[in-house]
RNA sequence: GGGCGAUUAGCUCAGUGGUAGAGCACACCCUUCACACGGGUGGGGCCACAAGUUCGAACCUUGUAUAGCCCACCA
């Protein structure tokens, strides 16, 4: 097969994609092999690839195959998140394009619906991580929703449960009524926005005056218990104990004391609304109020409901809290102008406000008194952050880039419990049933009432939930299940108080209801390294592949899943989840902003594999991913790195052609020649310094390494140095060691690529074999390189001598304006011994890439010289009729001053007693020889100098 | 209010106490038989600022400035 001319990265993309998938390619059966394994976030099943995931999953790709080409087992998960709200939110967007919406369905038929969704319009990012060359696992392709994932979330839930570090409680959460759930603390974002400082006069109850106090939130008067002031603050230490009369409602509460009131802001004095407000909440702990004696205001969608003592006036009632669009008015503006109508207000200041935004709907969020489910964050951090501390070499895992480990000690030290609970369709649903209250004389009430307030049964599924209501409730009731609570209270109230007549009880049936909330999608991506391969059944997979070797994850992701996968991997497999977290930074945009969608500022991953081709934006990415830092966008240096593929295309076409390639050993082959000795040392302390990059999970490193490899010693000096052989020399082909050199030196190097390059080095590698014998695997399997050959210091020195030969004759030429194809006879009077010996085996090489005819080891008779020094040998080019000797001059002063200053700095040290007696030896000794070199260099300069005249 | 970094060539970024590097861009030269998505040769840096430690600082310490990000209950 003949290497096309041009490099067309579409061409060969699908075709090697298609050829690793349907061959297995990405998983051999290695079961013998060490195991390696890396779990893929799994990405939502509404996403699609963005520059994010490309960075994601290019970083895990290229260590995957690298244990791949190492031998290893390497195994990358793959799989997709249900994502419970953004999927949920995609399927309702769609019926209410059809005028539908979710509540015209059942519950069972709107998920029905999300499932038909997925098979039909799920997924799109699967197909793009294949346009990335990613070689997951996707035989065993995996769903958080699938049958066997849901089977360990709810295992997980019960255990946790059953251990008491999951609970159900009543206290302030917070609501995001856009989507009328719950949410946790990390789905919260607060922003500053300009808003304002209302001060009410609220008027004593004796009318012996007011007492002031400030909010932002107004309408949240409606529901105030108290006011506080600070128990030191004397200016109202006669009020405290007292009551004030709420204007509006009318409602008496107390002024009660509190640390929380600061005498500093406002009128130190400050309204408490526990159900509306996380400070005020504890403020009503401590002031004696139970949560669920706490008055709430406020629907699930923020409009204004009656509290339990009835004292809102009729016209709030229904009003939204503040300004929504279409809304003629709301609870806010109320409030503020029936105080201001009564005189009680005092004044207005305009103030920016810290205020909370749900991260998904955009909507404020609403602190809500509601029953939710809590894990006990805090016992399950404790064994998480002591693995951060022991790190991988005592059975922990290192966190990588270090720096990372402040956040995340910071987090785990002060981590709040979780709520997991969201009121949503699209999720796991809560193995949680609840049955009636059953009185301490065994009867059981049919109050409606007493169904929220009821016994809790969590099993694993309906069957297990029913054997212990019958532990609780005794023999002789009939027990059935209803779906939902809510579809109870929506539709079978009736039915159901007939059926449970307290009187009729020992004779009725039981019907349980099951929570109808789901989980917290993040609950159950929690158990992705240890429930993608098969817990909680103890398959093989399980025992090779966990703890996984290494998570890639960006810091964004740092609390709300890795944080939790050490939480839940190490409580419930007790062991870590994986011995390495390695955390790398955003994609920005070009100016250094934050990518998105709303100001449109996106690069489309894809785009730039049609232009570019994967493996260029592939390496694109190892080459920015240095540690700790953000990676901005710059399309140029994707450019860059697909102008390196076809540069190393175009290496391999001159390869092609001169019967360079087919299959080679492993090992270096023999070789006599300097220029082959020399490339074998550079191949070997390639994979030297490849090995450390990997070991460091240095990315940019390693991309610079390979890069230099490749353009510098391998393209433009190697395959331009052998060429002579062939080329200008009398056999008309290049010798057979060369060839075999050649051949070996460019199979290590596509190897080594590989997991940067995928595709190119595969189109390669088999474009390479000889036809007779055809590669006798794919390059996907080939064999990491073993630095076992010797780097060769006396090759190094000669190819050094030629390389600096003829650069610096190509560099007085460009300064002389010679024309660099100017063919010249180099003098050397007095050649070193080795130098001579150097010229005798390079002669094709300077001839061809340095314009040099011939060597003659005696003076020139003339003062119209070019000189230059290349280590000990002055080297002088006659140049009468061509040389501009003033030019020559200068260049030769510019070359002596710069030697001179290096000269003379290192002598200025080594002058220095100090330094001489307090530095490292091997730094005074460098210094002697680097001062000797360059007082040779400028003395051989100087005499240069001296012989233009 | 805490925390984390960042500041190095025009741009994007490496840099491990021992005289500053890469890619792109720029200038000049080259239609040399793998490659103009190329080759060659150059120019271009008070390493943000200040003090300290050290024989020696881009690198270590402290402070300052600038522009970021994360966390946090100021009603």
């Amino acid at each position: 097969m003949t290497i096309d001319k041009t490099f067309d990265p579409a061409a060969i993309e699908a075709k090697w994609y298609a050829h690793w998938e349907s061959t297995g390619a990405f998983r051999p059966d290695r079961s013998n092999a060490e195991p390696y394994t890396i779990v893929n976030p799994p990405p939502n099943v509404t996403g699609s690839l963005h520059i994010g995931h490309a960075l994601d999953n290019t970083l895990q790709d290229i260590l995957i195959r690298h244990a791949r080409l190492q031998g290893k087992d390497a195994l990358w998960v793959v799989g997709m998140d249900h994502a419970g709200i953004a999927t949920q939110m995609v399927v309702e967007r769609q019926l209410n394009a059809q005028q539908q919406k979710r509540t015209d369905f059942t519950r069972d038929e709107f998920v029905a619906k999300v499932w038909e969704w997925k098979a039909e319009s799920g997924g799109e990012i699967t197909g793009q991580l294949r346009r990335l060359g990613c070689s997951m696992d996707w035989e065993n392709e995996r769903f958080t929703m699938d049958e066997g994932f849901s089977e360990a979330v709810i295992k997980v839930f019960v255990e946790l449960y059953n251990q008491g570090l999951l609970y159900r409680d009543k206290r302030l959460v917070n609501w995001d009524p856009g989507l009328k759930t719950a949410i946790s603390d990390l789905e919260v974002e607060t922003r500053e926005i300009n808003g304002k400082f209302w001060h009410f006069k609220y008027p004593l109850e004796d009318n012996s005056g007011f007492i002031s106090v400030a909010t932002t939130r107004p309408e949240t008067m409606l529901a105030d218990m108290a006011v506080a002031v600070n128990p030191s603050d004397e200016r109202y230490a006669h009020l405290v104990g007292k009551n004030v009369r709420l204007p509006i409602t009318g409602r008496l509460i107390p002024i009660v004391t509190d640390e929380h009131a600061d005498p500093e802001l406002g009128s130190g004095a400050v309204k408490i609304t526990p159900g509306h407000d996380f400070n005020d909440f504890e403020v009503g702990k401590r002031a004696g109020f139970k949560a669920s004696d706490m008055f709430n205001m406020l629907d699930g969608e923020g409009r204004v409901v009656q509290t339990a003592d009835g004292l809102i006036p009729a016209e709030y009632i229904g009003l939204y809290r503040f300004g929504i669009e279409g809304e003629p008015t709301n609870a806010r503006k109320m409030v503020v102008e029936a105080i201001d109508a009564l005189g009680l207000l005092e004044k207005v200041e305009d103030r920016v406000i810290q205020t909370p935004f749900g991260d998904r709907s955009g909507q404020v969020i609403e602190p809500w008194l509601t029953d939710q489910w809590y894990v006990d964050a805090e016992t399950l951090a404790k064994p998480a952050i002591e693995a951060a501390r022991k790190g991988k070499a005592n059975g922990g895992f290192d966190i990588v880039p270090k720096s990372w480990e402040k956040t995340y000690f910071n987090w785990m030290e002060n981590i709040q419990p979780w709520c997991v609970s969201r009121q949503l369709w699209w999720g796991h649903q809560i193995p949680a049933w609840y049955g009636p209250k059953k009185f301490d004389d065994g009867t059981i009430s049919t109050e409606f009432s007493d169904m929220s307030k009821n016994h809790v049964f969590v099993a694993v599924d309906w069957e297990a939930a029913r054997d212990e209501a019958v532990a609780y409730y005794g023999e002789g009731y009939t027990f059935k299940v209803a779906s939902t609570w809510r579809d109870f209270t929506d539709r079978n109230i009736e039915n159901f108080s007939m059926t449970l007549a307290r009187d009729e009880a020992r004779a009725a049936e039981i019907v349980l209801y099951r929570d109808e909330d789901v989980l917290d999608t993040w609950f159950s991506s929690a158990l992705w390294p240890f429930g993608t391969l098969g817990w909680p059944d103890q398959t093989t997979e399980l025992n090779r592949h966990y703890p996984n070797d290494v998570l890639i994850s960006g810091f964004d992701i740092l609390f709300f899943w890795d944080a939790r996968m050490a939480m839940q991997g190490i409580h419930f497999m007790k062991e870590v989840p994986w011995k390495t977290l390695y955390l790398h930074g955003l994609v920005r945009a070009a100016d250094g902003s934050k990518m998105s969608k709303s100001k449109g500022n996106t690069v489309d991953p894809l785009g730039l594999i049609d232009q570019y081709g994967a493996d260029a934006l592939r390496f694109f990415m190892a080459a920015m991913e240095s540690q700790g830092r953000d990676i901005k966008m710059d399309e140029s240096r994707v450019a860059g790195y697909r102008n390196f593929a076809t540069k190393l295309w175009n290496a391999a076409r001159f390869a092609q052609s001169n019967g360079i390639g087919g299959s080679h050993s492993v090992s270096a082959p023999k070789a006599d020649l300097a220029v082959n000795r020399w490339i074998i040392g550079e191949v070997v302390s390639t994979v030297e310094k490849l090995n450390k990059a990997f070991a460091e999970f240095r990315f940019d490193g390693m991309a610079d390494v390979i890069y230099h490899m490749v353009f510098d010693q391998f393209c433009d000096w190697y395959l331009e140095l052998i060429k002579p052989a062939f080329v200008d020399g009398e056999k008309g082909e290049m010798d057979e060691e060369s060839k075999i050199v050649a051949g070996w030196a460019l199979d290590q190097i596509l190897v080594m690529l590989h997991p940067f390059m995928p595709v190119i080095t595969e189109e390669l590698w088999h474009a390479l074999s000889d036809p007779a014998a055809p590669r006798a695997y794919d390059i996907i399997h080939a064999k990491w390189p073993e630095p076992n050959a010797t780097v060769d210091a006396e090759a190094i020195a000669e190819i050094n001598w030629v390389v600096d030969t003829i650069s610096k004759t190509r560099s007085f030429k460009a300064e002389l304006n010679i024309p660099p194809g100017t063919r010249l006879t180099a003098n050397i009077a007095e050649p070193q011994a080795s130098t001579a010996a150097i010229i005798g085996r390079q002669g094709p090489a300077l001839s061809r890439l340095g314009r040099i005819d011939a060597f003659v080891y005696a003076p020139v008779d003339t003062n119209n010289v070019a000189q230059i020094v290349v280590g000990d040998d002055t080297v002088v080019f006659a140049l009468d009729g061509v040389i501009d000797l003033d030019a020559e001059r200068s260049r030769i002063s510019k070359a002596i001053e710069a030697a001179t200053k290096e000269r003379d700095a290192l002598a200025g040290r080594l002058s220095n007693a100090a330094f001489v007696e307090r530095a490292k030896p091997e730094a005074v000794e460098k210094a002697r020889a680097d001062h000797a070199e360059k007082a040779a260099e400028a003395e051989r300069l100087t005499a240069a100098l001296a012989r233009l005249g």
